[in-house]
DNA sequence: CCAACGTATCCATAAACGTCGATGCGTGGC
DNA sequence: GCCACGCATCGACGTTTATGGATACGTTGG
């Protein structure tokens, strides 16, 4: 699925003598760009960059709902909720173990991240 | 501003025999989480990042709204709200020339964004 | 001045999101 | 086998968001 090498078409600027001169180089297509708006839209909220930000700092790198529920200040239902919007956005790693569920970051899933925004920066 | 040195206090793990020992050394704190978060939200709009990317993809490194209403798909209104929250974030400069709005990156914003991520992952 | 143009703001609507109580599911202890 | 525990799912509610039409604002050209 998603492949769509959409190559997002220049417009035609001899018709608009105005102030346009779209000379789009390598513009993030459209799928690639709401791919990257999911991982975005994961850590477009305060509880969720607060659960990754606990994870990474908790001993051995990793922790369970119990550990999280009370530093964030919220219900455990709603804990589990940004939890698994965490790993559908493939930034947590969830492991049962017995019967707790213990979270950890993908490993490099921030990293590439880091590298999409400096690539942006600098194209 | 934003100075909250707030130490996220460790909640006791020898009351809870079980699975917690939440040892969070330097987790980010509420405000700094927000902060944050009000940036990532600001990209987590698959047309936003498409905005953000033939923006910085544009000849220049501007674009005035003619350019982006095209490639993007939608009404001008809509990209000029985009633009708008972009521009709130501090991701995007505006600059009024004659009757064209320009817009450009910020300078270091995603490189400054990329830098507290690879923290997080680093932690 | 006035008209045309590019853009921002206002308003309404439909969809998505955050939150939590109630509840179901799997695991481990007794 | 039963119960307690940790966690996920469901249902509902209020809030936020994306979108576009209508319109107002500032600028340029005549």
């Amino acid at each position: 699925m998603t492949t769509t090498a959409l190559t997002l078409e220049a417009p035609d600027t001899s018709a608009t003598g105005g102030c346009c001169a779209p000379l789009v180089r390598d513009a993030a297509d459209p799928a690639t760009a709401r791919d990257l708006a999911r991982v975005f839209k994961a850590l477009g909220d305060p509880t969720r960059v607060q659960l990754l930000s606990i994870v990474a700092a908790h001993d051995g790198g990793e922790a369970c709902v119990c550990d999280l529920t009370e530093p964030v200040g919220l219900a455990q239902p709603t804990v589990s909720h940004h939890l698994k919007i965490l790993v559908d956005a493939g930034l947590l790693d969830r492991e049962q173990r017995g019967r707790w569920a213990y979270y950890s970051l993908v490993p490099g899933a921030l990293t590439r991240l880091a590298t999409s925004l400096a690539e942006t920066a600098a194209n």
